[in-house]
DNA sequence: TACTATACTGACCGAACAGCCGGTTAGTTG
DNA sequence: CAACTAACCGGCTGTTCGGTCAGTATAGTA
């Protein structure tokens, strides 16, 4: 196992994470991993080769991470707040590949970028509505909203407190101190929303 | 008025809303607005110069926007709908300035970024509150969960809806058409979970 | 006419950029 | 040992970057 190879992903994937494709150079790059920048050159073909390895790799880790997070146990509404929960957990533990997708998402072509961005959010996305659809064949759920819009509402709520963070808390008179607190309060607040009214 | 002034502005916003502070340069800029590259520098004194008008400039418009979409008629309900709708009809209308602001909440240092957002923010923020508490106040929406935290979960998913679009589109088996209907959807379910249940 | 201020330009600068090349280790295989 | 290869480096190239500067054009003013 090279540790340059690795030294160099791990760098790349911060720096890409926090200052985007264009803002990070390759000499950057090379000295945040106390390697040379023709070492590089000789591991990736160029810095878009080496931008795509790193979201590739950072994308792969996320899947394999997220298959095992299938609790499977409970009620379709408690497995959906575990899901929710896990996703969370995820982004933040995985918060260079959460920034990485979220920049690709703001980028006016990039097609590539856009497939890999389906890519990470399918799997999700899928294992996601498929709960909801056994919730709604068992009547927890309301049927008269369809699953992929509640699966979207679901990872928004997530993907936004992440991104929207830092400035929450330097919003006036509001009281955001711990994310796991706002998460779990506008999660409750769209599982109330989801489910049926036969209580 | 000189028309040249206007014409750097309005190509830098685009540009910047495309793809981002570093990856457009000054020259990019001269040649969209069809000016000389040190005509800009007669306008502004450096390229960040430039880019914080940029986006004081979009900022100001969209306040100036925002103000006049305060309905006060019918009630706190119907108001929120009506507040989430405009809302997202704004994002659209000034995409680009969505995506500048967008963007700005990604980057890693940038205080002075943050601090727009939170300008730009604010306004909507504060304005919406409002209803809610309103709305708490007349016992039309749950009091168990806080204003902030339902302020938040309604501008999320109309901001998340709008980035993550593009990849909506192409996930498999997905019914995503047309962006007012999912943007309604996603809207009622939140409704449903804030309102008492006393109907 | 002479003076001034503003809008604007082309030519230019040093620094930084992505990428390349010749050469040097270190490890493996025969 | 020799032959080969992957990992690695310093130094270089052509280009592009942000930014400067001397100078032109135009309009207003006295």
């Amino acid at each position: 196992m090279s540790s340059g190879l690795n030294q160099i992903l791990v760098a790349a994937e911060a720096l890409f994470a926090m200052h985007g494709y264009s803002a990070v150079s390759m000499a950057q790059v090379a000295k945040a991993a106390k390697v040379s920048k023709s070492n590089i050159y000789h591991h990736f073909k160029s810095k878009d080769d080496l931008y795509r390895s790193v979201v590739r790799h950072a994308c792969q880790e996320t899947l394999e991470m997220t298959r095992n997070l299938s609790t499977s146990t409970g009620d379709v509404v408690g497995q959906l707040a575990n899901f929710s929960h896990g996703h969370f957990k995820h982004l933040h533990e995985k918060s260079a590949l959460t920034r990485l997708v979220l920049r690709e998402l703001l980028d006016g072509d990039n097609e590539h970028g856009r497939m890999l961005a389906q890519d990470v959010f399918c799997e999700h996305f899928l294992q996601l509505k498929s709960y909801i659809q056994q919730g709604q064949r068992e009547q927890c759920i309301r049927e008269d909203i369809d699953a992929d819009h509640i699966a979207v509402a679901l990872v928004s709520l997530n993907l936004m407190l992440f991104q929207l963070w830092p400035v929450l808390q330097h919003l006036p008179d509001a009281t955001f101190q711990k994310q796991e607190d706002s998460q779990q309060q506008m999660l409750n607040l769209l599982l109330r929303g989801l489910q049926c009214a036969s209580d």
